[in-house]
DNA sequence: ACTTTAAGTCAGCCTTGTTGACATTCCAAT
DNA sequence: ATTGGAATGTCAACAAGGCTGACTTAAAGT
């Protein structure tokens, strides 16, 4: 290991809780816990012939609606070609609307339908119940560590981008 | 939505944290965060002929020296022929031992070679320093919390795998 | 002896990611 | 007005890593 266990600290503070251990435990927590996170839209999708692919770009349109390709690319961290495919099947299948944009007509801004949007809830109660439960049972100072370190561990662009979707909504 | 934003309360406690974009924020921060999480990994295994299911199992298995292969199965959530190709690919290129069980001759006893264990300190080292950037960035308490949401999402089976590894290693 | 279990293997399929090549359409700058 | 570049779409091919189903082998259990 790069470090042995309690060598971490080159900092004066209390980094006790900075073990191996304690990172290994961090490590495998996100590990199970992004499991059960998907586990629930991924029941749903499977048998109707979507997967998680398409549960993350009808997400983020919903999101923001009239994004375009260009964009949700940006945020899904995919190739247009990956993404080409999702969205085609999904406009196919009228759960999303793609309309040519007004000031750039080269621009696709993407909708959801509304039997689009009604899929998407299914998915997000899904995902928010579990989500609310667990808030539920650890209380609002646990959940807003959790925020915290989740922000901190992402890339500056996902930040950008996470931030982004939130100045949007409001 | 199953609950308009405000409405989730069924209790009498404040869960003004609880509205429907709080969740919402919950979640894109997983999906981000998760990405972020995977991606030094990903990064150094691209390249040499592995990728995230080689990681898991190295992961695993250096956890849990001696596990069986039916118990690795349980824990990773997949198929034997998943996991059959990726240990068969390891096993080839010298970087995990199967060792037939002495009391149960049925049984292969996965370890790693040394080389096996060079490649997991490379990767876990990457993805500790990450955890380990983001836990000194916001404070034990934030940690703390962290892991509590975690753990609250994971179904009971997988939060049993998840202690189970911590008994193993004290 | 018979059944069950652990592991491995083969074949085939699906989703979702990747590259590379190429056409189209349109904006913008020369 | 033509040309260059940007945004989009599409085709083909490929790989990783999931899945199912069928089948073998060896060892245990009963």
């Amino acid at each position: 290991m790069a470090d042995g266990p309690g060598t971490q600290g080159h900092s004066g503070e209390s980094l006790l809780y900075l073990t191996d251990e304690q990172l290994r435990q961090g490590i495998e927590a996100m590990f199970f816990a992004y499991r059960a996170f998907t586990a629930d839209p991924d029941r749903i999708l499977q048998g109707m012939h979507y997967g998680r692919a398409h549960h993350r770009a009808i997400h983020f349109i919903n999101c923001a609606p009239g994004t375009t390709v260009n964009n949700l690319l940006s945020i899904l961290g995919v190739t247009k070609q990956s993404l080409n495919r999702v969205l085609r099947a999904l406009i196919e299948d009228g759960l999303v609307e793609s309309r040519v944009g007004r000031a750039d007509k080269r621009e696709r801004h993407l909708f959801l339908t509304e039997e689009g949007a009604e899929l998407e809830r299914r998915l997000s109660d899904a995902q928010r119940a579990r989500m609310r439960a667990a808030y539920r049972q650890v209380g609002p100072e646990a959940v807003a560590g959790f925020r915290k370190v989740l922000e901190a561990m992402m890339d500056p662009e996902m930040h950008r981008h996470y931030s982004g979707l939130r100045e949007i909504r409001g």
